[in-house]
DNA sequence: ATAATAGTGTCTCTTAGACAATATTTC
DNA sequence: GAAATATTGTCTAAGAGACACTATTAT
């Protein structure tokens, strides 16, 4: 925003050089035992055939959120009622894109584990790729760094939050919600401890009141994502080096 | 970014509206027992007259920190050393600056409370002023919003980082960072608890050396920040309601 | 019955919070 | 000495982690 000092036209916007501002996705879910990313694969250059999150320029009009709801839709068919989506950060080094200045406001989707879009879909072009191989494999532009940023952020949010019920189906077992947990963080849980901390974790939880054997052995209760925002206290990772 | 679909020119960011891009700044400090961000009036319209954050136009080649690094060391004389610098969020809903498409990247800054820039220099227009008061009176733009998201993140980042530091002088004393926890989140917090918490925290805290006075009472010792990034255990808010 | 998973209980250790008591300054 | 602040100690309660044990299903 322009700031108030001197006359000059250093806080005329219109004299700014102009930037492309697009919006993109760091769509995460938990699939196969593993976090997963969505992921497209570009048909044209820069990085033609690399694979690249999805994402598109903000239009006229629009506002971020919106256009990040917007590519959601487009490429996913997802919609905010199906996934957690939140701003992530914000990404514009010069010559990130060699064609212009464009500056990304990178969002960040936590998503249940959905059947592959329809061949023939809107979305058909999307996939779910392993993070952990995305990382190595070259995503093009800086994807990799927003991936990264989003996975670190995603590993916060389930301490703090109830968001780990967002890779959930919305009626979920406590032993789904735990593999979540095992799989974003990449630790081993108690299953009793984590049974313990998060039903009595104010508010995290709320009981659906069925019960589903889909997971083998004796029946689990089934349970739907609390109220909370914000877990107290919170379920914490790195266990105490001692 | 530009994803890989079709053909069209929808991917084409030279074929997109084109954006100012600005980095506004969110400068935190603790002073007289209150919790202060710098502001500057504008001179100009819109809102010319009013309160608002420090910011400016984001240069070509020129990367989103690095402006904000600029604009910092302009309105304030600060420098990445003096302060804590981190990007906050980005704004761009349509209509939020009348003359033009604007899109700000915010970063949040924690600095010590420093002596009120000279008059004459550079920073001269700069002023602190109680957060409760500018966000009551009418900050310009939508920059109340970020002032408001700031301090929440402020106030989060004293709970798993040592960045209450970032609040104090280099060598500081714990109650002169406990002062800091209180203003901040706004509570009272026992001085030997806490006292016990954070020199307990391991590498939230290294010893100075020397003791001081400053405080009157009993000689306090000096600490520096420590070296982690994340405290473990976190330093949490919220008494449980019990 | 066996295997599998769900869920509860118990024990120990760490930490948080309340608050007494002691230490070291200035006035 | 009185006042002020620093720092340590003690007690209690809550929560984390290890792990025994019971419960309920499928085969």
């Amino acid at each position: 925003m322009a700031h108030s000092r001197g006359s000059d036209r250093s806080h005329d916007p219109t004299a700014y050089p102009p930037f492309a501002v697009s919006a993109d996705l760091v769509v995460l879910t938990v699939r196969d035992d593993e976090l997963c990313a969505l992921v497209v694969r570009r048909g044209e250059e820069p990085y033609a055939g690399r694979l690249a999150l999805p994402g598109g320029f903000v239009r006229e009009g629009e506002d971020l959120r919106e256009a990040a709801v917007r590519e959601l839709a487009e490429e996913t068919g997802l919609t905010p009622g199906d996934v957690h989506l939140e701003q992530l950060a914000t990404y514009g080094a010069p010559g990130r894109d060699p064609r212009m200045r464009v500056v990304t406001v990178a969002h960040l989707a936590l998503a249940p584990d959905l059947p592959t879009p329809a061949a023939g879909s809107d979305a058909a072009e999307a996939e779910w790729r392993p993070v952990d191989e995305l990382l190595v494999d070259g995503l093009a532009f800086d994807h990799a760094t927003l991936l990264r940023d989003g996975v670190e952020r995603a590993r916060g949010k389930l301490e703090y939050t109830p968001l780990g019920a967002a890779f959930c189906r919305p009626e979920f077992t406590v032993a789904e919600l735990r593999r979540v947990y095992e799989i974003v963080w990449g630790t081993r849980l108690d299953p009793r401890n984590f049974h313990r901390k998060v039903t009595r974790t104010e508010g995290f939880l709320e009981p659906a009141g069925s019960t589903t054997t889909r997971d083998g052995g004796r029946p689990a209760q089934l349970f739907r994502r609390g109220r909370v925002e914000l877990l107290y206290p919170p379920i914490l990772r790195r266990a105490p080096q001692s």
